[in-house]
DNA sequence: GTGAAAGCGCTAACAT
DNA sequence: ATGTTAGCGCTTTCAC
């Protein structure tokens, strides 16, 4: 309990040297085996315990990893970090874990601060705010390894983990036409964030093929959460034709439609909603939404994986990948008009 | 973007020593407005950034925390998490996570990292596995400050913040008997964990105050999931006598007791149903489910403050403090039998 | 296969 | 107010 073993004191106790300690605790092959068991031993017996911050300093290599979230409250990023500790632990690597709450200065912070503690690389998504990049240039200036997830920004000269959030809007969409849907109404942010313009695209991309035109009235930008997503629905029903179905830019946004439609005794799936995300209520809740997963899981896993690969290069950003997972449509009962 | 600067490019572009640039850059008093400001300028000339392992390591203070938590996928704990880092972030603290995965091994594994990155302290939930808590008196004899909270063990020596499970028993089977509910069924898990058992004794409480006795035949201790809320409830169902509500052992439990009283055309809140933890989900849900909040925020606020009030005492064991946080009952459709 | 010794970048007595 | 100087505990190159 009271001074903490350290090499030296195992190499004393032993008459070799810190070196020879050293190498056998690392399983250096330049080591006899007897004197590596001997060493094992005598560091069992004195309780002995590494200390990470001495190696890693003198080793220039920390083994561990930094990840930036905007917050640990939006369940996606729970899932993802999860995953991403899950993988990495497997490989010895700690997680530092940073949320920037939304907030670019915090963000900023963040990096510096994970810079800082010298982690060996950063996965982030970044806050909402997020305009300018250059902490995370800096993060590639140094060598480190950068993956940025799900929210990217284009600016920034790293390898990517995100969905299709294009792919994902047409395959709602397309699931809704599928259905018999025709007058689909959708309501999402008006904020410039890729994934959910990306959606929307991909809505206005499938209506197109389907040539159908988009009826302006039906589409409304503001927020997305319950309230926008009443708000907006109590909007568009005041129009002379109404939708038969409705797109939320979220599932929170979509259960907002929900109850909008049940207050105003529209029947669901004869009007059909769908959302993106595929939160855990959405298949609790009455009746069951449909919604596009966002393989949280999968992309944290995608993103310790790509980070481990860059560990190992010598030149991590020789080759720039960019990996983007595919939208999975998780058909429910809130669209279902026509199968039984 | 070469090599770093440390303490000694600043120093030498000075031409101070290295302890002046370091008083400077710690805001010792005893060091001139002049000098500092000198020394802080070429700081950020230079582009200097501290590197904390080397100074953790000269220190013997890391501003590091440990978290362990069984998964980031229970939402409970993905919100502890927040609140913890949004804290210790204030304070200038670094989070390391660790997920033990319920694994008892991880658990003890997940210690040792901890402890060789020289945390100063651990922040633990436990793990459904975890018996024994050898692993954790290491920590306390290390002289680091340990927070046990929600999931803890009576044979750890160390400051617990939890909520008062007994009292969230209380307080549902109280609502309930207040609805008019007599005839209350239980359905919850057969493991010895104190938070689930507690809750059960609560209830148990509850109902001898208001001089009713339990049904054997109400009473199911199984699993804690949808299925078993919907096997349970089923179950019951076919006793003569019906019981007129259910507790559900958490708020998925209730789902799945919700789910087969729709199926068996039975009414709620005819028949009422509680859950506890406060999900996301039970506010979305049809009928809207009533349940007792974990206070995951709360918690992980106090944990925080805990650790944070250790680490200034010298002897951060000398006191041994026990916050128990009340629950808070959130009544809503599922319960609301007689208020309009 | 093992030892000697120079760092890694910073802190903190102890001097001056 | 600033300088000197030992470390902190470990890695790693160079000898032997």
């Amino acid at each position: 309990m009271n001074k903490k073993t350290t090499i030296y004191d195992i190499a004393r106790a032993l008459g070799v040297t810190v070196s020879t300690v050293s190498r056998a605790l690392n399983n250096v092959p330049t080591i006899s085996e007897a004197t590596r068991k001997l060493v094992l031993d005598k560091a069992k017996e004195l309780n002995y315990s590494v200390n990470k911050l001495a190696s890693s300093l003198s080793s220039g290599k920390s083994n561990t990893i930094g990840v930036i979230v905007p917050t640990m409250q939006i369940h996606f990023f729970a899932e993802a970090v999860h995953s991403i500790e899950k993988e990495l632990k497997k490989h010895n690597y700690s997680l530092l874990l940073y949320q920037s709450n939304e907030s670019f200065e915090d963000e900023v912070n963040g990096v510096k601060t994970l810079l800082e503690a010298q982690v060996d690389g950063i996965i982030a998504s970044l806050s909402l705010e997020t305009q300018e990049t250059q902490h995370f240039q800096e993060v590639i200036n140094q060598r480190k390894c950068l993956v940025i997830f799900d929210r990217t920004h284009k600016d920034i000269p790293a390898p990517v983990v995100k969905l299709d959030d294009f792919k994902a809007g047409y395959l709602a969409t397309q699931h809704l036409l599928e259905q018999g849907y025709k007058n689909i109404a959708f309501i999402t942010t008006d904020k410039e964030i890729a994934i959910f313009q990306d959606r929307f695209h991909g809505f206005e991309a499938a209506l197109k093929d389907a040539q159908i035109s988009p009826q302006k009235d039906f589409i409304i930008r503001g927020d997305l959460s319950i309230e926008a997503g009443i708000k907006g629905t109590e909007q568009i029903l005041k129009s002379v034709i109404q939708p038969d179905a409705f797109i939320g830019g979220d599932d929170f946004t979509a259960v907002g439609i929900i109850q909008a439609l049940k207050t105003a005794n529209i029947a669901i799936p004869a009007t059909g909603v769908i959302g993106f995300a595929n939160q855990t209520f959405s298949s609790f809740i009455t009746p069951t939404l449909s919604s596009i997963d966002q393989q949280a899981n999968k992309m944290g896993e995608e993103c310790a994986k790509l980070f481990l690969k860059m560990v190992k290069q010598k030149s991590p950003y020789e080759a720039i990948e960019q990996i983007v997972l595919d939208p999975i449509l998780i058909k429910r009962k809130s669209t279902n008009r026509i199968d039984k």
